[in-house]
DNA sequence: CCCGGCGTTAATGCAC
DNA sequence: GTGCATTAACGCCGGG
């Protein structure tokens, strides 16, 4: 353990933020970061934002009478090259088939 | 089955839009349907992208010499209640301690 | 916080275990906090040793030239009901119609 | 698409098991599908039924009066080496005191 | 008894 | 190609 007091450190820190172009406590590029995690809370926030709002209309669709699991089938769908999916039933179908399913 | 022909219904759709207050398709309000689909796809691009970013910032952390997983695991403390944090912390040294851990 | 000395407790523990009846440390029951862990990490292990059999059977699959996806897909529907499924592919081509997919 | 009939095949094939040492369905490897499927199926059910006695595990823990979470906690603390557990807390604990926590 | 939320686990995509 | 990290699906759990 290191005998410097971070308490202190912390708080001299913010004093000479201007004055010094790289500061640094225990080592620790204090500002770079502290810039990381607040860009990355800040960009959470919004993918959390942005969930909210999918869930919403999820829950919109289901009001609406529609299957929300066939929904996100569909979505899901949608996302894949049509080749892929067509290979991907055919495949499907000829197992099925050897299994006499 | 139905035996609607749904590929003449598509067609159909598509010519009365602007007349039909309610257009549906096998029973399904297509309008409907296509705005949720469509409106789910949309932010789910703008989600992807938040993601793109936030992996980005963690590269950014990784090149400047910072632990990735701490930083992860110092994040999600942050999202955390304080006390709530306190409490398991405790609780997991109790239990450590019962256990000669 | 309590003010036993746990370090103390935990050698006292082990002194008297053999003559103690329901031992604790620091009001935890130590000989059940023992066995539910060690119960649930030899489970854990037996779980584990069953992934990595299902881990070989697919690598078998595949190099028996079997589409390893597509046999997920398979195992996946005869977990189901078959009414279920069929509900479901019923409902997913009658949207992807509302469509024109 | 292939014209063969696969439901005749399908019965044709079972016919001919004991007679045929490869016998296949649309180009598949019928008996070699089967054995994949039905292993897989048969090692997971066993996994299904470690998890439900971890579960159960959990659930005594939990009326036994301790921490369910704290007690995943420490059992996946238990998993780690010590060196690594040591050395993430101790970067931890850097990284805090930087941003003043 | 059903529903939504949460946590876990399997599946996909990415980086090395 | 392998392993890891993320993301979506599943099942359990608590609340209405």
């Amino acid at each position: 353990m290191s005998d410097i007091d971070y308490e202190d450190e912390a708080r001299a820190s913010r004093a000479r933020q201007e004055a010094d172009p790289d500061p640094e406590v225990g080592g620790i590029a204090v500002d770079r970061l502290r810039s990381i995690i607040e860009r990355i809370e800040r960009l959470e926030e919004e993918r959390k934002a942005l969930a909210n709002d999918i869930k919403d209309i999820f829950a919109e669709a289901k009001s609406a009478g529609f299957d929300v699991k066939v929904v996100r089938t569909l979505i899901s769908l949608r996302k894949k090259e049509p080749a892929e999916v067509e290979e991907q039933e055919t495949l499907l179908d000829l197992y099925k088939r050897a299994l006499g399913m």
